[in-house]
DNA sequence: AAATGATAGGTGTACATACACTTAAAATTA
DNA sequence: TAATTTTAAGTGTATGTACACCTATCATTT
């Protein structure tokens, strides 16, 4: 697949050729992943300019969310949207770009601390306003249909456990 | 994080230890793709007896939608959810396992042609019948939600082209 | 027909995920 | 205090993604 030339359709029918679902509720459950990837691609597009990947990008947020405290790698895992991301692997990366720094506790040396250096904050100041600007353009559907949409989400969320 | 022993919280702002969204637009996006992750997790977990992943899954699903039509390796790449999936690569491991089959097409010889084979087919339908119970336990909400939060999501997808 | 362009599939590489395992250090228990 | 358990971070490996590039083949143009 062309992404690059591609355009995003507005009915999941035409995105995925496929107009056999069970029910609506099937239904939904692709259409979630499709926009989740929809839109991590268009943001992932957005922060290449920065070089950035859309998780350094989240490592970078949360921990300006703390700033100027430091956070352990497992307080960034912890607020991380994909619970399984490898966060050591990511600050690997980050740190050879020199947007944070790691240095070992001295309260506890099992825990590693990261902060975020000059640059990254520079940085990430950059890409926050080039993404928030996409965000606000992207997402621009009234207040009541987000709050519904974030409503059903955790309709499902408290049914799943 | 060990995601076996976790609990998907039922309120975005505990899920990601957060609180402070610019407004509900911006917390839908995060809680789009806070849904997807975990609605992914869950069915690949599922899927793990049968040694299959997601993608995999998602491959073999889109052969039966044909079958016994064959497919090229592009008409399955235009029905991926995620549309930079490397297909050939998923393939290379359904192959191995002996779930499908790989052609050089006859009529045009760039093509290559990908089968079901019976054991893909037998595996295919226990998988499914998994994941659709997990899916109908999951995705428990009424009609009348599902249909808007199918409608919500095409909203949002219109404006961002 | 020959040259050019487009298309299909595959491959190389960097990055991320999923998950098991290791190591060091802290916490708990005996 | 010594032994055991738990925890934090990191690492190895298989898989997938994102994207650039390659090669063979087909389609189009000249």
């Amino acid at each position: 697949m062309d992404v690059h030339t591609y355009i995003c359709p507005v009915k999941l029918e035409q995105a995925i050729l496929s107009t056999k679902f069970k029910n609506d509720a099937h239904k939904a459950v692709l259409n979630i992943l499709y926009s989740a990837w929809w839109l991590k691609t268009t943001m992932s597009k957005a922060l290449k300019e920065y070089s950035l990947t859309h998780e350094q990008y989240n490592v970078l947020r949360i921990l300006k969310g703390k700033y100027p405290e430091q956070m352990c790698v497992r307080d960034i895992a912890c607020r991380m949207i994909e619970k399984n991301s490898n966060v050591p692997r990511i600050i690997d990366r980050l740190e050879i770009k020199k947007l944070v720094k790691r240095t070992s506790s001295l309260l506890d040396k099992r825990e590693t601390v990261i902060s975020l250096t000059t640059s990254g904050i520079v940085l990430l100041e950059a890409a926050t306003e080039s993404i928030t600007e996409i965000m606000d353009g992207v997402v621009d559907i009234s207040n009541a249909d987000a709050k519904q949409l974030n409503l059903i989400l955790e309709k499902i969320r408290e049914k799943e456990n």
